[in-house]
DNA sequence: ACATGATAGTTGCTAGTGCAACTATTCGTC
DNA sequence: GACGAATAGTTGCACTAGCAACTATCATGT
């Protein structure tokens, strides 16, 4: 359709999606490392665990919230308990399930790392960008992110 | 300053970067490695190296492109050439350096995973937004791209 | 011209991730 | 209630990617 399919807007669009989020992961997963010595991912993790209601989150969610693999979540998992941070208990509904909760150190560790990440995405993100357009990049995310 | 940090709107906004771009990244690479064979980051370079005016790139400019470490993209290219998409070849002007160009196999996949790319994201992305929400989106996320 | 430092790229090693296959449990249907 | 299908999670395996160390080449200052 296009005359140049690879200078075409849409497939630029998604390239553009990729590489913003590319640059950022690995811009604020390093600092992060840097200053709490926590990587992006188990952030995630901990991060996800706090915000839900119950406490605890079954394997197959933490998979879905953080876009891995049922078996990436699984060796995810086991690594942060290894480290303490979190902990694996029975399901007493369903005994194929597994529930996963924080720990007291995790949730001081999240409690560091939130205070650092805070400061590294207001450097990165927010202050780049005006408050009207921060609400319209959520808008707009929010629309991409819903199924696909 | 937020009350409760982990629901903070600049910890989510940039949460919602991730989450949107790697289910986009899920999505779109499973589609065009099942009808093309070609692998995103395969993908990726190919087109940057279409896009390049004098039809080469140097292994520095790819990683930067396609946000690798030079080790990565080392490999990566590798793989290319072993496939026959990509040749490496010597850069006149500084021996250290390298040029790497595309091959007429490579150009012709290209073309190929560009059409079926294309529909895909249209059917992910574009088609889920309007044509002010695209260029707002991409004109945001290119003020977030700059040097972040 | 030469020494020092900077840059381009590659390699050894390690760690993280996904797919496919597997086990254990639950659900649906007869 | 029992059998087949579906679901939750884990493991074997292979692959990709990054960091640190290395080589080779270029740039700079004296």
């Amino acid at each position: 359709m296009a005359v140049c399919p690879s200078n075409d807007k849409r497939v630029k669009l998604f390239g553009l999606i990729r590489e913003t989020s590319a640059r950022l992961d690995r811009t604020l997963g390093h600092e992060l490392e840097d200053s709490c010595g926590l990587p992006l991912p188990w952030f995630e993790v901990l991060l996800n665990l706090r915000r839900s209601e119950s406490g605890v989150l079954k394997m197959t969610e933490i998979a879905d919230a953080i876009v891995h693999s049922n078996a990436g979540t699984t060796r995810l998992i086991d690594r942060l308990e290894e480290a303490g941070l979190v902990c694996r208990q029975s399901c007493p509904n369903d005994r194929r399930s597994t529930h996963v909760a924080i720990t007291a150190d995790g949730n001081a560790r999240l409690d560091a790392a939130l205070d650092a990440h805070v400061e590294h995405v207001v450097t990165h993100v927010s202050s780049r960008l005006t408050a009207a357009e921060r609400d319209e990049l959520t808008r707009i995310l929010g629309k991409l992110s819903a199924d696909a």
